[in-house]
RNA sequence: GGAUCCUUAGCUCAAUGGCUAGAGCAUUCGCUUGACGUGCGAAGGGUUGGAGGUUCGAGUCCUCCAGGGUCCACCA
């Protein structure tokens, strides 16, 4: 044995021996208990980050769950991660000096599906250098033919049970990059901006308020005037009491609308009257789905002013608009006065644009149904939360969901598999939307509604989310297809009758049910509301069962000062670079060490480079035990009721209170705390002590003082195991001339 | 406005109501000790943000105050 550990110089061949040698496979097996956990997949088309990294959870529970004796699965999986993969494609493009525009769709969908099959090898490579136990005969990836099978079929299944409709909604919308965002991904940002009071003139000259012949409203968007409707006042307004009802003339447009009362309106706010625009803004909105109001859109989805804005004003984008309509009115004196204000203005989360809302027909999931059965299953704990304090915000995010938007107008992703009969809307028969539309798992052969038009297939694609949120049971649906000897091909769907029945039966399958529910859910904290809630509303509603027992969360990982990492701040820790240098288990180990659970921890080179120090440690008591082990002249006998034997008895006891108190802290997912267990006990008590005060015992060749020692450092080792798994299996197959692997044990 | 986390050594953080409040890094001194200098031995560094309370006992539980972070909502 070198003194010095050298991760580079094992770590590649032992996860090749691991990975090899099946020891990550799993199969069902009727003499053990399941243990399973689907990893998050990452983007396949990106680097890990330090947040991938944090995944090194699951590898210790899932050696931890190993070396109990369980049968455990950790499924691997690659995300297409639709919007984000194709806003990083468009950058290539652009820089090529071309745009998605200058493609059709099946030209542009295959040349991201190269880009990223290229990559994808990449990220699974790494997650390889971390060292995480995945089953890789098992991996999947988000547009696997047999996983869309399985999200088209959730589809139908939504649509079929009323769960997912189609409307005309107002949307969160990026005009710079086309597409329409559910509201999660809106980011909102302090902006100081203008507030505009503006005059709106009575029609009639007997209404007066205060002897002036008109009402001002307030509004931050003076340009979409050109789009209102109404003016709304709280009908508890004793200023606008009288009236309610009465006209007024929408400047620049000379449009003809109502005063109206809603209780929305908040009196003390500006005039007390506001501007009503439906097409364009959240609240608006609502206001005119109560008082039936009609919707004029005047901006459309390239940010450019429609003709319905006018003559004067179409095809400005909508800061030109505003300028202009500012202008206007001032010289029409229709401008009471400006005065600067900070308001909250939502922004595209990739590109940082101000988001838009437009008023666009989309599919949406109606939440509250899914929501409340999620619910009932977390509040009766059938799906425990740790740390607990993310119960109460996972709750609170069950009670607050709004319909989620699923369409998104990117290629690249799941295409929706709904259709539309074409003669419905050439006859408007029906202005029921749902009517005119039905959803197929294959491409149809006929229209399904009519018989005999052409339908067209909607161009949208699923929101990522939507695939992933169906992750755990499709994946495991997935498997259990292969597992009857389903030949699958990636892209190309073959055979679909027969798959389609496969799909129907999988639940009966035995792999399905060995392993669902997962035993654990594990991810940052930061995604609870886009997918944790998300798969445990969906697995409910396709499976009747949750689709994991426990959530674990685990918290963000930041610079040394406790910044959030950006490459922009420069303050990016690469894991590779960290493997290459200090070997993945000083990594490893470094994200867990002293960090409680759950909660941000700042990360800085300095204690990986510790915690590298202590898996030398490691490896120099295991190096020391060998070499002491090779003294010839062993003598059996230490003089009875010596000082000597009394440490080693200590040492056994100590050893056994040890043991019992990691497996208690593992078992209740206070990793670190167990790490700091096996931390101070191999340096501070056997190193420190126990080898100290028998040093002279043990190279004069006392074969019990030596059986001893071996036998709690082993113990240790494998208990060190889920951690650092690198050098414990160094070690242990040094030590046992690669005969055996760490992992065929159990404690 | 709501929720939540945090405030402990110079820095970054641990600590299951219970022994002298610990670790990593940094600092000082001494060791070329036959496992390890990625080490060993020692030292310095703390009124655990503040004020009350509960308790035999509080860094930990409760109340209030101050400061910081994060998430969410939001009035045009």
């Amino acid at each position: 044995m070198e003194p010095k550990y050298q991760p580079n110089f094992f770590e590649e061949k032992i996860y090749q021996f691991w990975e090899g040698n099946n020891y990550f496979h799993a199969e069902i097996n009727k003499e053990k208990k399941p243990f399973s956990i689907i990893l998050p997949p990452p983007n396949a088309n990106a680097d890990l980050h330090l947040g991938h990294a944090m995944y090194v959870y699951e590898d210790i529970m899932i050696r931890f769950y190993k070396l109990m004796g369980f049968e455990v699965l950790w499924l691997p999986g690659a995300d297409h991660a639709g919007f984000e993969t194709q806003y990083v494609f468009e950058k290539h493009l652009k820089e090529k000096g071309k745009s998605r525009f200058d493609y059709n769709r099946e030209e542009l969908y295959q040349m991201i599906f190269e880009f990223v099959m290229k990559n994808r090898d990449n990220m699974e490579n790494q997650l390889r250098r971390l060292g995480f136990a995945l089953d890789w005969q098992r991996k999947k990836f988000t547009l696997d033919a047999d996983i869309i099978q399985v999200v088209y079929d959730t589809f139908k299944k939504l649509f079929e049970a009323g769960l997912v409709y189609r409307a005309k909604r107002l949307v969160n919308f990026c005009t710079f990059c086309g597409t329409s965002f559910s509201d999660l991904e809106v980011v909102y940002k302090e902006k100081l901006g203008k507030l505009y009071y503006i005059k709106y003139l009575f029609k009639s000259k007997n209404d007066n308020i205060k002897n002036k012949n008109y009402i001002s409203v307030a509004t931050t968007r003076p340009e979409t005037l050109l789009g209102d409707t109404a003016v709304a006042v709280n009908p508890k307004d004793k200023r606008f009491k009288n009236l309610i009802g009465r006209s007024l003339i929408v400047p620049l447009v000379n449009r003809e609308v109502k005063i109206i009362a809603d209780l929305v309106v908040d009196p003390k706010f500006g005039t007390g009257a506001v501007k009503v625009t439906p097409a364009h803004d959240q609240t608006d909105w609502e206001i005119s789905q109560r008082h039936n109001l009609s919707l004029i859109q005047v901006i459309d989805f390239d940010g450019r002013m429609m003709k319905e804005a006018g003559e004067e004003f179409q095809g400005l984008f909508i800061n030109q608009a505003r300028e202009k309509v500012v202008e206007k009115l001032k010289e029409l004196n229709l401008i009471e006065k400006i005065d600067d204000y900070k308001h909250r203005v939502g922004h595209c989360y990739k590109c940082g644009q101000v988001i838009e809302f437009l008023p666009k027909e989309q599919w949406f999931i109606k939440i509250k149904p899914l929501a409340e059965r999620a619910k009932e299953k977390v509040v009766k704990e059938k799906i425990k939360i740790y740390p607990k304090r993310f119960k109460k915000i996972l709750l609170w995010w069950l009670d607050h969901f709004q319909d989620w938007n699923i369409s998104r107008q990117v290629v690249w992703g799941i295409r929706i598999p709904a259709y539309k009969c074409q003669s419905k809307i050439k006859n408007q028969k029906s202005k029921i939307e749902k009517e005119s539309w039905f959803v197929s798992l294959e491409k149809p052969k006929k229209c399904l509604i009519c018989g005999n038009c052409d339908f067209k297939q909607d161009e949208d694609t699923f929101d990522t989310w939507f695939s992933s949120g169906q992750w755990p049971f499709a994946t495991l649906a997935s498997c259990s297809i292969s597992n009857i000897k389903y030949q699958k091909s990636k892209t190309h769907i073959k055979n679909q009758k027969e798959k389609n029945n496969l799909i129907t039966k999988q639940f009966n399958n035995e792999f399905f049910n060995y392993f669902y529910p997962t035993s654990v859910m594990e991810t940052g904290y930061d995604i609870l509301p886009w997918w944790v809630a998300r798969m445990i509303m969906l697995g409910l509603f396709y499976t009747g069962k949750v689709p994991f027992k426990n959530v674990f969360l685990h918290g963000l990982v930041k610079d040394k000062f406790g910044q959030k990492m950006s490459k922009s701040k420069g303050n990016v820790i690469n894991p590779m670079e960290m493997i290459d240098k200090y070997g993945a288990d000083a990594l490893r180990l470094a994200l867990v060490y002293q960090v409680k659970e759950g909660n941000d921890q700042s990360l800085s080179e300095g204690k990986i480079v510790g915690m590298r120090n202590f898996i030398n440690k490691v490896w120099n008591i295991g190096r020391f035990i060998y070499l002491t082990k090779q003294i010839k002249n062993q003598k059996s006998e230490i003089r009875n009721n010596s000082l000597k034997s009394i440490i080693i008895k200590k040492l056994k006891k100590e050893y056994v209170n040890e043991k019992k108190r990691y497996l208690k802290l593992m078992k209740d997912f206070k990793f670190s705390l167990a790490l700091s267990l096996l931390y101070k006990f191999l340096w501070h008590r056997l190193a420190d002590f126990y080898i100290e005060r028998l040093k002279e015992e043990f190279k004069n060749g006392n074969i019990k003082a030596s059986k001893v020692l071996e036998d709690v450092f082993l113990g240790n080792l494998i208990m060190l195991h889920p951690f650092t798994p690198f050098v414990t299996e160094a070690i242990w197959r040094i030590y046992y001339n690669k005969k055996e692997s760490i992992l065929d044990k159990k404690f």
